[in-house]
DNA sequence: CGAGTGTCTGCAATCGTTTGCAGAGATTAA
DNA sequence: TTAATCTCTGCAAACGATTGCAGACACTCG
């Protein structure tokens, strides 16, 4: 593990292990720079700050610049972060990359991020309370500037803690109960709004609800939305035709709309809170032999990559995912940076996206 | 920023902002959790540290841990780092968080980290080489314990530079052509000839191949695979029948089998190199009016979530894409503990799955 | 009783930056 | 000529941990 080479090998002292050829030279740091130019570093650290760049003459800043370029000085933000208590980073939670809603959110915060110089760091609580827990409670002894979670349930005391320790925090798609908290969220009323009024449209009267998760704002929030917009429609209430499915998955999906079988057979739609949640609905309507959508008509919420190339295709409401991230990263950003600027919220439009797993109900 | 909180709010002088009522007090650093055990700070780093635990008397060390426990003490990371030079700290690069094939594998390769202390910071370089290289860049000055990288092209200088420098790297997915570089993959000829030896069983003798991007790793074994396959099943070589696509997306694989089109209609089957071109493919047949599977079967690779509920049901490889991420994270904690063990390279095994895109050719 | 042996803990330097404060010159004003 | 002002740079103390070294102390043994 210790064999001179490169430097000429009769002058290394045969003992020397820090002569490994195996070794790399270590990176230069602030001290280098500074002892190259002659000057002490904090004049150098000075240069390097934008902030503080004006302290030194140009002269002099030049060549320090120069000179940490030819070194390759980068500057170690370890160092940096530990004397100023920014790190330029920020967390990322969710709870399931695999959920194709989350990767055009990551994706795009991220490289909004990047681009104003902050690094993300990603942990994905699989959906486990106890490890959006740890995950915040790791981010938050990494120092980081900022949180960004899409994990959030509707009553989220790890939530809470972060806002009363005064973490820039931004929630993304979902949002808790307590109204100050900055969000990026979707128009859920709008959304499910144009879903069920496409269904009247259709001529669709007795139109079930597979809604999400009740503890998360979005399950809640469409739920709701449902009924009351039911009534502001005239149709008679129905809570019979509608039921909250435990988790946003095919699965959860399916064993709702069998719930909603059990009791009643006399729907001819399904309104679905989310994508996954109407797959596992015509997984269910397959397995029972009722055809989408002649039978019965199905609709999502997301609008995942590749729901249009489905069989059947599916009608559902197209969220701007890509917006959602850029979105949520800014407004982190603008936190970061005034702390103690009024609240934002931001709400995004939905559209609805018609495709085969809806047409008007047959007549029986 | 000085904030004492708990203090008498009566001896607090009303103009001073740092007494601000909003203030949090400060985490605890392990100066609080030594001057309120009565000790020395690096006795209570050692009891904290397993390593160096037993060098300090258990009733002490239980009394300490006692102390940090209640005073919420939690070790700076930043801090411990910038004198330990190991981070906890791993950086995962992917060229496209979008495309479904890696959700999984992050995610594993995440939970994997996360399980053994370690912190995943990510980079989504959107197939950019200039992103890549700022990423990477960035992940080094920040000190990461080591690397994953699924963005990897076959040269790929930033790599090689990673590798020189001795930061421990894994590749996941992609390799690079040198070959000393841990990697976790998928055996690509196995892949080619399970899927060549279908269409060959169906009778098809006419095959075509859509193949990835020449510049990575995946996109040449697959090529070269079918070539050379062809030739060992004892078909004419057909080099008009064989393209590559200039990215892994949908429209490449549309833009690519039009080439071939262009040149040649007498196939009856497509080979491509990955789900994504898969599709594209099908696009371009439906566009043209070419019935898929009845006048041209199609095949994929990775087997993407949802190619089954597509219109047809996508055959294609299937891929353990947990065990990527999984594996990859393992080889990367190896590395670290072990960076003089020898490389290790694991070859994970695809398996076919026959759905609706592929069927007899029909004479003509 | 003194030396030898171990066990436990403290000291202080270190990791790489940042930043309040002060001092050195240069320049201007009186 | 001297004082006042301004501009630039250096000093040194943080930030919060880790760790080689050595000292304190208790104990054993000859």
């Amino acid at each position: 593990m210790t064999l001179p080479l490169q430097a000429p090998m009769l002058l290394v002292p045969p003992c020397c292990a820090a002569y490994d050829r195996d070794m790399v030279p270590p990176p230069a740091n602030i001290k280098d720079v500074a002892s190259r130019a002659g000057v002490h570093p904090s004049t150098v650290s000075r240069v390097l700050n934008p902030a503080t760049r004006s302290m030194v003459s140009d002269r002099l800043a030049g060549r320090i610049l120069e000179i940490a370029e030819e070194l390759g000085y980068r500057r170690n933000p370890l160092a940096a972060g530990l004397r100023t208590r920014r790190t330029h980073t920020v967390g990322i939670v969710l709870p399931d990359l695999t959920n194709p809603v989350f990767p055009p959110i990551v994706r795009n915060a991220e490289h909004t991020l990047g681009a104003a110089g902050y690094t993300a760091i990603l942990a994905d609580t699989g959906n486990r309370r106890r490890r959006e827990r740890a995950a915040i409670e790791n981010m938050k002894s990494r120092r980081v500037d900022g949180l960004i979670v899409a994990a959030a349930r509707r009553k989220d005391p790890v939530v809470d803690e972060c806002v009363e320790m005064g973490i820039p925090l931004v929630l993304v798609n979902r949002t808790v109960d307590k109204h100050h908290v900055p969000a990026v969220i979707n128009d859920d009323e709008l959304g499910i709004e144009l879903a069920l009024k496409h269904l009247l449209d259709l001529g669709h009267r007795r139109i079930a609800h597979v809604g999400g998760p009740r503890n998360t704002s979005t399950g809640h929030t469409r739920y709701r939305s449902f009924i009351e917009l039911r009534k502001r429609f005239g149709l008679a209430p129905d809570r019979e035709l509608a039921v909250n499915a435990g988790d946003y998955t095919e699965a959860a999906g399916q064993d709702a709309l069998r719930r909603i079988l059990a009791r009643r057979r006399d729907f001819t739609a399904v309104l679905a809170a989310n994508d996954l949640l109407a797959l596992g609905c015509v997984d269910e309507l397959q397995a029972r032999g009722l055809a989408c959508p002649d039978e019965i008509s199905v609709t999502g919420y997301n609008d995942m990559p590749f729901v249009d190339r489905l069989d059947p295709p599916l009608t559902t409401l197209h969220i701007p995912r890509e917006e959602l991230g850029v979105q949520a990263a800014n407004l982190l950003l603008e936190r970061i940076r005034q702390p103690e600027a009024p609240i934002k919220q931001v709400r995004l439009e939905p559209r609805i996206v018609v495709r085969g797993s809806t047409a008007p109900p047959r007549l029986r």
